[in-house]
DNA sequence: CATGAATGAGTGTTCATTCAT
DNA sequence: AATGAATGAACACTCATTCAT
């Protein structure tokens, strides 16, 4: 109601996020140092001046919409592998399809685009964005395959490297999207890629069946 | 030693791979417009004016870099994979395992991660990198899966699909040593990752051997 | 004293022409290649970056240098022209004082030398030049001798030579005060010289009053 | 003889010349801070080091061009005025026929457009060509309408704004053919343009000849 | 003598940042 | 709060000049 009664007021307080929108965008698009703000406050409807209210400087906005876009990332995975009943395989079916929903098929995947292509620039960020997301994404595709095990279902593999081999599809899907993916096309249907992914993964996970 | 006795040498045969060289460690580690050509020249031992001898602009420089980055790529690829006897099993570690060499192990492979970091602002180049690259790249995955299913030792999957599956984790191995990698380590050990990667896509490839 | 008082002045209206004073004044001293962006900020007591908040480019600004140079140049003398009583030996007086006036003897002359050096690296602005200015100063030259002609005042002549061989001296005046000139001193008292090439040039077109 | 026998010691003789010749042309079609020694180098067909073998700089290339282009101009003059016979018109036709001949329809002429360029830049050398060639031209012009004047062919006029007057027409006729001739076509044929010149000013230097 | 690779100071242009309104 | 004119440091690119060959 005093949203309504007072548009002005409402778009204030949503200011910041319409930046950190625009400038996800941009940054995935052309990099940091490629990005104007001129283009940002255009794209978000505002005066050049105006970002300065919101943000201290090109970079605290580059900060900002690194952390903002990981913040939602990974609350809910957590929640999903404590409370999940049924075969490990499913759990991590349903993860997956949890974080392509989520994250994926989202303008945060570009999150990971830009993280990777900024690194090299932003190596504190770099390793803040490695353990606050990476390492927590990690913890979760961990619990799923000692669940596997655990349960009979996964055979034992090098866990350590076995999560990162098992996501690194998942990621690059995102990392095409938001590259090649601009001017070569998708390349591949999502849910068919992600199937065929699980496919693989979930058969080179399972058990040996045979006695031989 | 005979540089500094020789501070401006004349090395004309020499010079635009090691411009190049130069070139691609900064826009691998700062990306195009963050990278400097005072820079460029620096590490490769020159003056800014030089770089202009034997490159037209930066982007001419960029554009030279990404080419020349490409071509010794996939031809020993075909021919290993034309010539090879044994399992496909084996066919598929001797090709990852000779990608790893000649490239993954080597600044070659910083062109990867060049690349998606830049796609956005070099679309024609983008297409170029695709057809010469990327396509030829699958089109070496796709006679090898074909192989491994015609000898019955693969079971049928989505080919397209499965192409970039398998390759994502080689791929997101070197992205990583380009990225994060630089500021928060490693990760993994290279041999280790990829035959993990190796084994469970492998598995994961595998007819099923047991009836039930 | 303004000026003090806001280091940075708005002066939004204003900025172009005192801009394109400023860079007329440094073009026709030292061309075109000569001028130094820095410096014509400088005269006009801006920073760099403002002039690209109103020229696109050095070429723009000199382009607009010449055609609001030239804008004001002819209107007045058409005027002249037609509603002129008296004889046209005064018409002649009158049309070369008030060009004196008008132009001759302000900052709009050096567009005439400006134009001279520049016409060879400026081919299209030539041309528009010639045919904006110099093609209607003729047409207005042509009528002051064709109603001399018909007048029974002026002998007859070939007219379009006699028109730009009248014109000659004075566009040397303006020449002259714009290049060496301003090495060598002036000369000439500039109301002296047109006097006397008024002298020698009506004398030259009057009929022979003698039957001998 | 021996020119024929040694055409090397012919050409690094010649080369001096070559590379003045060269270097006028595009001084006069770019101006000075325009040219590039590299065009200059190659218009007179040696490398650009070569330049540096013959002039110390491009400012001691320029004042060579200027300085050795006016050398020849004027000594013919002198003689012609003080050995001929005739009425002083057709002296002054001779004289302005001459320096036609020798300089207006040669490249030496492009020397007058560069010095009125240049002058702003080249302060000492435009006084030096001042002394040199200008006041050197007008005393020659002085004395031919003197010599008139004496013989009773010229009426009085003011001499020293009547000489820059009556050649100004002769200077035009030059500059434009080295500034918008080279864009707008020569407006003019050059023999034609002089001769309604020297129509008009010998009969504005007429003495009246009618009692009125 | 002649070359042309190499240099580096200089300039046009961009853009993050500031600040008067 | 919001604007956008103004700033100036930074960088791509040029070109006169040098010098090893």
């Amino acid at each position: 109601m005093e949203a309504l009664a007072h548009p002005r007021q409402r778009r204030k307080e949503a200011r910041p996020a319409e930046l950190m929108a625009a400038a996800l965008e941009l940054f995935v698009e052309k990099g940091f140092v490629g990005t104007r703000l001129d283009d940002v406050a255009a794209r978000a409807g505002v005066s050049k001046g105006t970002l300065y209210l919101y943000f201290d400087s090109k970079e605290a906005l580059f900060k900002a919409v690194i952390q903002e876009g990981i913040v939602p990332i990974l609350e809910e995975g957590a929640g999903l592998v404590d409370a999940f009943e049924g075969s490990t395989a499913d759990l991590l079916r349903a993860l997956i399809g949890e974080w392509w929903q989520r994250i994926g098929n989202t303008h945060l995947a570009g999150v990971s685009k830009l993280m990777i292509s900024e690194a090299g620039n932003f190596p504190e960020l770099a390793v803040y964005y490695h353990d606050a997301v990476i390492t927590r994404g990690r913890d979760l595709m961990r619990r799923v395959l000692q669940r596997g095990v655990a349960a009979g279902e996964f055979r034992v593999v090098e866990f350590d490297t076995a999560i990162d081999v098992i996501f690194a599809p998942v990621l690059m899907l995102v990392i095409w999207r938001y590259s090649l993916g601009a001017c070569c096309g998708m390349a591949h249907d999502p849910q068919t890629y992600l199937q065929t992914h699980l496919d693989l993964a979930l058969n080179g996970l399972a058990v040996n069946r045979s006695p031989a």
